[in-house]
DNA sequence: GTCTATAAATAGATAGAC
DNA sequence: GTCTATCTATTTATAGAC
């Protein structure tokens, strides 16, 4: 049986107020996608969540904090899908589709944009423990596959394997995925091709 | 002999005023390759170059125009090096060259990263007729180029040459590249070998 | 053209009623 | 916990003296 009815009354709040607030992790993530973190506002953030801005500041103390728990959701999503990829496909398959369920959610509109080398914001992320556990828990096993990759001769191993890791976390977030959506001449699946062809075959012909 | 003495005496304090734009456009530059346009201030612009805010309006009416004349500066200094490059190199090399070029300015520390897609700033950019100039200075060598080698066979024909323009653009402000530099464990030279052979040779192995 | 001083708007954040 | 109303700091932009 799962445990949807928790044992006390208080937990029945507890999930109400979970559901909230993933209501309002997942408006920062489309607002951070769109806009970018410094052009976002609180109040925007309020009014397409639908409550009122002194209720978003009972949830998250800063603005700050809101975007740092939603960089954190969309790497715990990242996480679970990365932990339900078959380790029987063969390592580069394996990044392969990584990618490509990133590159999906980035169509999608939900990718926040990575923010600037020096914007405030990386400070914040840089000492928020939730968001460096999600960023680790997707960094590790991703990092054993670039090796194991690499050890198969599969992935170009002249590459350090944190320069791949940073490729794909870049990748993920590629301006070519935007850029291509808005000329309106491609499917989402072409893009999806065009992006992950661009990434792992290069420009290069082969 | 050269014409940096005018013939009319206008021309000399036009000189000037051309010089304070170029150090005001090259402060904006740096400022938005650190934090972005929405980040940084107009305060901050005006403490960096050293001269009043108002002084600044006289030169650019709002920030905006300050932020499209600093693109538009960089894409003209793009298409003087495009310009330069010997077509006698085969275009594959030519474009690798181009791309080279972009990744040393962004190391530097001088290339804007590009706005979020649906960003206030694109609106503007898409109707600056300085800044679509220059744009354009630069992408229609590009394509000529991308075409080129993809006839020769050196470059993926599979791609359209639009989408290679776009990921060429989208490379010259690899994220990747601030990642690595980040790190502090790799030279300048090292980071634009691994940016530029990501984005040629791709991730896979050949 | 450059500055000091300031306007006008908007941002993040909070007080206090309910 | 949620809202109305508000505070404070900051931001873009300008008026007006020199």
């Amino acid at each position: 049986m799962m445990d949807t009815v928790a044992p006390t009354g208080l937990s029945f709040k507890a999930q109400m107020r979970r559901a909230r607030e993933g209501a309002i992790v997942g408006t920062v993530c489309r607002l951070m996608a769109d806009k970018g973190f410094d052009a976002m506002t609180v109040d925007e953030v309020a009014a397409a969540v639908g409550i009122a801005k002194p209720s978003l500041y009972k949830h998250f103390p800063s603005k700050e904090d809101l975007a740092a728990a939603a960089m954190a959701h969309v790497l715990q999503r990242a996480g679970e899908y990365v932990a339900e990829v078959p380790l029987s496909l063969p390592p580069l398959k394996r990044l392969h589709a990584v990618l490509r369920w990133a590159a999906q959610v980035h169509l999608a509109g939900d990718l926040p944009i990575l923010p600037g080398p020096r914007s405030p914001l990386r400070a914040t992320l840089s000492v928020h423990p939730v968001y460096l556990a999600a960023l680790r828990s997707v960094s590790a096993p991703l990092e054993g596959w670039i090796r194991e990759a690499q050890a198969d001769g599969s992935l170009n191993a002249a590459l350090p394997p944190q320069a791949v890791l940073y490729a794909l976390y870049a990748r993920a977030c590629d301006p070519l995925i935007s850029l291509l959506q808005g000329t309106g001449q491609y499917s989402d699946d072409e893009i999806l091709d065009l992006a992950l062809s661009a990434c792992f075959d290069g420009l290069r012909a082969r």
